[in-house]
DNA sequence: TTTTGTGCTAACAAATTTGTTATACATAAT
DNA sequence: ATTATGTATAACAAATTTGTTAGCACAAAA
């Protein structure tokens, strides 16, 4: 049996354990709750998982990569144009967000707090993201030095970019039900209102750069 | 005795529960660590308050209002015009959340997942919220009828400074101590750090009602 | 002085949650 | 056919966490 290849029963457990883990976090899921919505007996998640720790540590090394992967994503098509470039960044780090909407939260509850963790996270994001936002900034003075766009600190314009894309999606489900009277319907339509949101985004941050 | 003048270890053990329940949440957080903290036995917390949910509740209940305060805040002074009033608001703002930097997470966490709360909180806001969404339509469109400004959806104009006024502190555990190598010191100074991204939030909202 | 009530402690009980073990049973290898 | 192995269950044990109780000390009221 490969690797990759899990028993039917792992499987269950994990897929529930994920939704439990995100939804409650480490201290506030419970093994037995993870276990009935797996459909399976308590004493298999021990079997397969020995603890609830390693259970949790399963998760967490499961979505690390793909959370490395958004702020990548962030940093756009190096060979692209700069304003190509911000514009692909943002719409793919908001996709991708947009695919894994509880992943930011689940990273800033329970990864960035403990220390094992938050080490792993940053040693694998520095790996490729310091030669990025050098070579975004080189191109970013590049293009104000020909007039194109205004002088910018990328760092400031990545954190505002990350704010913009990630904060709705954090705060969904606490905007999305006070939406259909107190916003008049603004988020109504989800499949629309992601759409507006990620064009507006991508108007604030152009227009942040834009030369004057 | 007045309703507001608790006595010391009942004031003990309400700081000590704040900073557990901020930190790990309801289901994370332990009577007995609450009790240790604030330094009095663990019995003392089930004189005071019956039940941990209970002790839970009245926390929520003390911060409801400040986090009510801090959505109002951005809708600016009704008084002054369109653009002092967007950068007084998104100004109050953020100085509300540097002043309870806590406050947005726990909320999100805690509160917005629970409908009991969420109803309360949805409830307070709306009384206050529907009028000055109108009013702040009003004024924008009054002044982009006049040229001042672009025409602008303000409901979406506060969901980005709220986005930019509240990400970087959920996620300042997480910035901060990646900053110093990772953001190149960015980070380093707290102080000036936020006064930057304080501007930076302004700015860039300026930036995107900015007639062009 | 006695009584009453409040704040408190220590020990304990109850409930919940995590983790283990003895056992069964199917399937594949010897 | 027998043995070994992996998956599973049910019942149980251990640990943790929450909540209770009996009673002490001390102050204020009767």
């Amino acid at each position: 049996m490969k690797e990759q290849e899990k028993t039917n029963t792992e499987q269950l457990i994990l897929e529930a354990a994920e939704q439990e883990f995100f939804a409650k976090g480490f201290g506030g899921a419970r093994t037995t709750v993870i276990a009935e919505r797996a459909g399976v007996t308590h004493a298999m998640l021990h079997y397969y998982f020995r603890t609830k720790e390693q259970l949790f540590e399963y998760i967490v090394q499961k979505n690390i990569s793909t959370l490395t992967q958004t702020m990548i994503a962030v940093m756009g098509n190096p060979d692209a144009p700069i304003v190509e470039r911000l514009k692909s960044g943002i719409t793919s780090h908001f996709d991708l967000i947009a695919d894994n909407p509880q992943l930011p939260r689940f990273f800033i509850n329970e990864v960035l707090s403990r220390p094992e963790h938050y080490h792993l996270l940053y040693d694998r994001f520095k790996e490729v993201s310091e030669k990025l936002f050098v070579n975004l900034q080189k191109d970013a003075d590049e293009a104000a030095e020909r007039g194109e766009i205004e002088r910018v600190d990328v760092r400031m314009l990545f954190i505002s970019i990350i704010s913009l894309n990630v904060f709705p999606f954090i705060a969904y489900s606490f905007t999305e039900p006070l939406s259909s009277e107190l916003m008049d319907g603004l988020m109504a339509d989800k499949e629309k209102y992601l759409a507006m949101r990620k064009a507006e985004n991508i108007e604030t941050i152009m227009r942040r750069i834009k030369k004057q």
